[in-house]
RNA sequence: GGGGCCGUAGCCCAAUUGGCAGAGGCACACGGUUUAGGUCCGUGCCAGUGUGGGUUCGACUCCCAUCGGCCCCA
């Protein structure tokens, strides 16, 4: 999933983060004799080191389970919450981390260590979705091995990482190319292929019930047959058509050019491959395939028990476009041949004017008459003499177009077949065409035109000047030379069986229905938009399928005790290519060069014999469907997580109704809202239906991070200067090397020549400069323009945290065991009200304005700060600038590490206020203020308003027509 | 074409969810500290919420329209 960009243009290993100390920044007050002890970068370097050893050595963030090897001595000893935290793991690219990728992880980290230190047991670790192509091209290239370059990229972003002071348990650190990890990546797989999904249970179940059913005939066979007389083979292909995972003929991208077939994801608007530009055939090719739209529904309707934003849901369910309608066959005019439709508007059957197939429609050269009807209009016919000759030159030109292209024809073009269906309801005769706004991959690719109610229909009877009835009731003001859409009573809508008019299109729909199925014309149905997942690829870097063939081709299972099945070494890691016209070429994948490896002798029943292997590898997306659960037992060779294990920590909470279990926090970016959150989500629920896990959904809350964007700027040539060396002028202009440059805003990175990275950052400001900077910017689901020198204004802030704690010129502990006063003990409890709430929210940006407003209150108030306030401030900065605050709390005597607590608790006592000062509208307008005790009733409050000598001057004698006391807020007059 | 999110000070952002437009930071100005024009401290400056309507005692907040930006789906 890529989080960091799997730019496959990027150069894997060419763009070394340059070591902190050459970008360096020198601060200089570093050299001030006096302030020796001031928290400079330098200082904020040595801390930062100084805590993350200590933090590995101490082994302060790993977390224990109730069981298994990570479980401690005595497990009575695990706090009694516990709360997983999840970041959206990387893709390790050559490039490194900039600073809009950690935004995310630093958000997770602040409220892992806050609820941490309230004392949750937090499970929170990072690990890499490292197989991926870039590291396989740039073997390709190079050839290297890619198992190389990626555990040289994985080794730098852990570097970077632990740079910037994450509460991570570095035990939990897997990736999906260690052996250990994608050896249960083919155990899951295998799970999906020995599974099928029962449709009257809504649930996968074993293969083998299956086979126990044929068996029994308890379950009828498809085709009818009896499931003993089948052979082998015949018991396989049908075995196929249930299994969750399976071969299948499928239309596919296939790109002679890299040898490969793509993913829609990998393929530009104008069918071409992004890798390349080379051309991309759709094809029907063997592949494997993962029968998720099983679970079409399920995944609708549980998306409804997830706190998830809105927006992500949305996306998902029209991803999956679920929709409701109904089948209706069209009988054909002098043939026994009938057309069937799929519709999501029955109720319009009756303006039903014409039919429609996809140019690809297997009908379509049976319904091609011999010669155009008489009286057929010149422009039904394509300009050609027959009808042969015009559907033939149709489906030619359409066969050039993409799916996309015929969408989003804004011309709607088509021709006559020359043959006639009948209107079931009506009984007219309505002409049959040919046109490429049907597609075949939905529905039937056959439609009924209803022009009144379907724009695409109404601008393509417009245009070959059909007829159109109006069966839904337009508003009054509806314009006649216009197609209406919305919602109305059915019209124009009966015959001498059926009436709809009258009825609302809901009703409509039902009644209609009904009727159909009656007449035996038609039935309801239900419609996915999603398809069935493509699972297989011809390349090398990815999990081998834990799968082999017998002499009669039937896919079998590799048993347990054989995995994992690891990658073989091949002399070369490229897919065979091929010319990139040769639409007809077949991939040859890289592990087809494994010839060694590509037969084995196994004993799997029926003594030694040789097997073919599977010779694909499976897509990316494997790994990051499951590594959320592999974290929680990362060491376990026995199963791929203890259901002890997964329970506690993804269960379902039974004080919940209707919880799903999940993680309790997935942050990422939105761009994963379809895919990843989806796939991920069916294996899931297929581990969940076969008892593997107890959890229902993977992702309980989902939370969207924004992105940091940044200004770029062009000279006169168009080019990009250095960001960095940029100078701002007060008119509004900016100059670089002198000469003035365009600004413009984009995504940070090198093509745009804006990048800034963590190390910079780190060697300018220091780590928890960084956070705070990263946190105080807005909104964590907000994109914003970095800006680098307004860190200083972080930095600023814990340069006088420090000052207040820690003497700039001695060193020493200045704090006072004086008491607050009034003023400082008010604002103190306020603070840890406010902050407690702001960060169990993750509003990190209001919180440290409040944490900056009490410190700025220590610094000019009661100085020195009483050490009472000084410590919660330094505890309630801690999640934030962890660094910083271990190192304070440490000199400020104690012993142990703040990471498990304590936080901060408010005292209510000192948060009430004894007086509240109202403001007084009159007319909307503040026109005066009084303040009144706090406990005032709403009527005292009201007289005071109104004795206010401002007010009574104002209102001059007139009794005022209404008053608004809203408590303790404000008072508002009407005069 | 459909859907969604967002427009508050020169800039990044707050505003108790319909109740006094300003918490915090940057930038800028002035003063102080300093060996000091990339340090620190202090003080100050700045908008009526993209625009136009509507609802309301009261609108940044809700509704309608419109402009601009971003995202998703076609």
């Amino acid at each position: 999933m890529s989080v960091t960009g799997s730019d496959p243009q990027t150069e894997v290993a060419s763009a070394q983060v340059a070591p902190a100390e050459d970008v360096a920044v020198p601060d200089g007050a570093a050299e001030a004799p006096d302030t020796r002890f001031r928290y400079t970068a330098e200082l904020a370097a040595e801390i930062e080191g100084k805590w993350q050893d200590f933090w590995d050595e101490n082994g302060t963030f790993h977390t224990p389970n109730p069981s298994g090897p990570l479980a401690p001595a005595d497990p009575s000893t695990i706090p009694a919450e516990k709360m997983y935290v999840l970041d959206m793991f990387p893709y390790p690219s050559g490039a490194g981390l900039h600073v809009g990728h950690p935004l995310g992880y630093i958000g997770t980290d602040v409220i892992g260590r806050f609820e941490r230190m309230r004392g949750r047991n937090v499970l929170h670790t990072l690990g890499y979705d490292s197989f991926g192509l870039p590291a396989e091209q740039y073997a390709v290239r190079n050839n290297t091995h890619p198992r190389a370059t990626t555990e040289e990229n994985v080794g730098r972003y852990r570097q970077q990482l632990r740079r910037l002071g994450f509460a991570h348990d570095p035990r939990r650190s897997v990736a999906t190319t260690d052996v250990d990890f994608y050896r249960w990546t083919q155990w899951i797989f295998l799970q999906l292929f020995n599974s099928f999904y029962d449709t009257d249970a809504r649930k996968a179940r074993p293969i083998e019930e299956l086979v126990a059913e044929f068996a029994a005939d308890t379950r009828e066979v498809p085709g009818g047959a009896v499931w003993s007389e089948l052979s082998s083979t015949e018991q396989g292909n049908i075995l196929a058509g249930f299994r969750l995972a399976y071969i299948a003929e499928a239309p596919v991208n296939w790109c002679p050019g890299l040898g490969t077939v793509l993913s829609n994801e990998e393929i530009t608007a104008d069918n071409k491959s992004e890798i390349g530009n080379f051309p991309v055939f759709r094809r029907n090719l063997r592949q494997w395939m993962m029968r998720i739209t099983a679970y079409g529904d399920r995944l609708i309707e549980d998306l409804d028990r997830l706190d998830w934003p809105e927006s992500i849901k949305s996306m998902q369910r029209n991803w999956i476009g679920r929709s409701t309608g109904a089948r209706v066959s069209f009988a054909i005019e002098g043939s026994d041949e009938g057309i069937e439709v799929y519709t999501t508007r029955p109720d319009t059957l009756f303006g039903a004017t014409y039919v429609v197939l996809a140019p690809e429609h297997p009908l379509v050269p049976v319904l091609t008459a011999a010669q155009w009807p008489a009286g057929t209009p010149d422009i039904w016919t394509g300009g050609s003499a027959d009808p042969a000759a015009a559907v033939q030159g149709y489906r030619d030109t359409a066969g050039k177009k993409s799916d996309l292209e015929r969408q989003e024809n804004k011309e709607k073009t088509g021709v006559f077949t020359g043959s006639y269906a009948v209107n079931p309801v009506t009984g007219t005769s309505i002409p049959v065409f040919v046109a490429d706004y049907v597609l075949m991959g939905y529905g039937t690719g056959a439609i009924m035109a209803v022009p009144g109610e379907d724009t695409r229909d109404w601008d393509f009877a417009k245009a070959y000047g059909l007829p159109y009835i109006r069966t839904v009731q337009p508003p009054a003001d509806h314009p006649e030379d216009e197609v209406y859409t919305g919602d109305g009573v059915s019209i124009n809508s009966s015959n001498e069986e059926i009436s709809l008019d009258g009825l609302s299109v809901t009703e409509a729909k039902a009644r209609i229905t009904e009727w159909l199925v009656a007449k035996g014309s038609g039935r309801a149905e239900k419609q996915y938009r999603l398809r069935d997942w493509l699972f297989s690829r011809q390349r090398y870097w990815g999990e081998p399928f834990p799968i082999v063939y017998d002499e009669d081709n039937l896919p079998i299972a590799l048993p347990e005790h054989l995995l994992p099945l690891e990658l073989p070494e091949v002399a070369n890691y490229a897919p065979q290519s091929f010319d990139p016209e040769d639409s007809q070429s077949t991939p040859v994948p890289p592990l087809g060069r494994a010839t060694e490896w590509a037969t084995v002798d196994l004993d799997l029943g029926d003594g030694v014999k040789t097997y073919r292997r599977e010779l694909n590898v499976m897509p990316q997306w494997a790994g990051s469907c499951w590594y959320e659960l592999r974290y929680l037992d990362p060491t376990n060779n026995k199963v791929f997580v203890d259901p002890e294990v997964e329970k506690y920590w993804m269960g379902k909470d039974p004080t919940k109704p209707g919880d799903t279990g999940g993680v309790d926090l997935y942050v990422g970016g939105v761009e994963h809202a379809v895919l990843h959150l989806l796939y991920a989500r069916f294996w899931h629920k297929v581990l969940f239906d076969l008892g593997h896990v107890s959890s229902e959904e993977p992702f309980r809350k989902l939370f969207n991070q924004g992105y940091i964007q940044a200004f770029a700027y062009t000279d006169e040539r168009g080019f990009y200067v250095p960001a960095e060396k940029v100078e701002s002028h007060p008119d509004g202009t900016f100059t670089y090397e002198g000469k003035p440059v365009n600004r413009e805003y984009g995504k940070m990175g090198k093509s745009l020549n804006n990048v800034v990275t963590p190390d910079e950052m780190c060697a300018r400001y220091g780590a928890d400069t960084f956070r705070i900077y990263e946190m105080g910017m807005g909104p964590l689901d907000i994109s914003r323009p970095w800006q680098t020198q307004d860190a200083v204004g972080s930095q600023r802030y814990l340069q006088r945290l420090w000052r207040n704690i820690i003497d700039e010129t001695t060193g020493e502990v200045i704090v006072t065991d004086d008491a607050p006063d009034a003023e400082t003990l008010k604002l103190w409890h306020k603070t840890i009200d406010g902050v407690t709430g702001d960060l169990a929210g993750m509003l990190y940006n209001t919180a440290i304005a409040k944490l900056i407003v009490l410190n700025n209150h220590l610094t000019k108030s009661q100085t020195p700060a009483p050490r009472v306030v000084a410590e919660d401030l330094v505890l309630m900065t801690a999640p934030l600038a962890p660094h910083i605050a271990e190192e304070l709390w440490n000199r400020l005597g104690h012993e142990t590490s703040l990471a498990k607590g304590p936080f901060p608790v408010a005292d209510p006592a000192n948060l009430v206020e004894s007086e509240v000062e109202y403001p007084i509208q009159v007319k909307g307008k503040v026109r005066s203020r009084i303040t009144v005790a706090a406990d005032a009733t709403v009527a005292e409050i009201e007289a005071a308003a109104l004795a206010d000598e401002k007010i009574v001057e104002l209102l001059a004698g007139v009794a005022p027509k209404k008053v608004v006391v809203v408590p303790g807020r404000m008072v508002s007059i009407v005069p």
